[in-house]
DNA sequence: TGTACATCAGTGAACGCGCGTTCACTGATGTAC
DNA sequence: TGTACATCAGTGAACGCGCGTTCACTGATGTAC
């Protein structure tokens, strides 16, 4: 039964399973103040170890902020590679948000933290987090330059497209985050596929493009 | 000469001079850490007071808060009307990033507030953020409501797309002020032009929209 | 299998510090006469 | 214009609290023989 005691397993186990609480309490408990705001005794006490122990496993709140970063990371790409197995971008798109909702509701905590540290968080969590995004957009942007219809694009403006669409994500993983109640998030998937299809609308007519500077 | 000292004016003018001077040292100190980590005595110490005579003008930090989230919105407010004095939508995106730059340059530290406390300030600012945003979405919708082609949209559609314009916006915001130096931030103005652009013409094809939900 | 020793996750006392908030105060500015 | 009093922005001492970090420690787990 006690599959889950603080006893069982190896003391390497044990231990990092104590990382990983750590962690969860973490990204919990930054939800109110963000990062900047957390304090390590905080942590500790929501994981039920004394202050000083937090240091066996991070140098620092900083070092946890990084971690935090990497396994926010994680289920971003997750969400990224379920997008991209359709090859059709119009499938893509009227499945891309179904795709957000279900990744944001098993993994909110971490998109809320991306959207909110990456402004808000402390400079080296948030220059990670930046560079982790753009690494993301890049990503995309090879997957959209294989698109009918972008064959010509510049790589400027593959990366701007998708660009529009992770940002379209994280917006909308922040607004069902805001709205979690059915019938409000049902509102909200349909703005965010309206929203979209808008973006991608443009996309596709971007060639034929209106005098631009 | 020393028409700025500390002595001159009357009573309630030297009060309000040392409120403004409140209100921009901790606009300024937020933007290490957010306003969640903004503490009542960094400021006193930035403005040159006691941390007790803070009390002589704001009940709390959170009612500070506040205060600059009025502030701020004062300088969002006289960009959107900035931007929208043309009258045809093209005029207006061509013009709309110079504008965002301008006042961007002359009131960064309020768009980087909004920007940054819309997701990770505390409780009640975040609420007061998204309720101005929406106002000023819903503003910019009659506005955008007049344009040629978008005669026949719904109240729904108008509002995406305003939001759309709104985002592009404080995300142009966003990266001026992380990119300040020269030919960087000229970089970015194209990119945030050509953004903005691809998401105008993607509303103006958006009466032949393909198969939506 | 049993013993002796090493490892190391977690403990608990202690430290100095900055925090928000209280309180009685001071002295320049403002007002009534 | 001069005087007596009221107002009130800012002062400074004091408080209890939670913070990050140090240190020597404990005792269960792991390892070598």
């Amino acid at each position: 039964m006690s599959t889950d005691s603080v006893l069982d397993g190896t003391r390497q186990q044990r231990k990092e399973r104590t990382r990983q609480h750590i962690l969860d309490a973490a990204l919990a408990l930054s939800t109110a103040g963000g990062l900047s705001a957390l304090s390590l005794r905080k942590v500790a006490r929501e994981v039920g170890i004394v202050p000083t122990a937090f240091y066996r496993h991070f140098d620092s709140i900083e070092d946890l902020g990084l971690a935090l970063v990497d396994q926010a990371f994680v289920s971003l790409r997750a969400m990224l590679r379920d997008v991209r197995r359709d090859t059709a971008i119009d499938a893509m798109i009227i499945r891309s948000i179904d795709v957000v909702k279900r990744h944001v509701i098993s993994e909110s905590a971490h998109f809320a933290f991306i959207a909110r540290e990456r402004l808000a968080g402390p400079a080296r969590v948030r220059r990670a987090i930046q560079h982790e995004l753009e690494l993301c957009q890049r990503e995309l942007a090879t997957d959209v330059a294989r698109v009918p219809g972008t064959e010509e694009w510049s790589s400027e403006d593959l990366t701007l497209l998708s660009e529009l669409i992770v940002t379209a994500m994280v917006t909308t993983a922040g607004e069902l985050l805001e709205a979690p109640s059915g019938t409000a998030s049902a509102a909200v998937v349909r703005r965010a596929h309206k929203r979209l299809l808008m973006v991608v609308v443009g996309a596709m007519h971007w060639e034929s493009r209106p005098a631009a500077t």
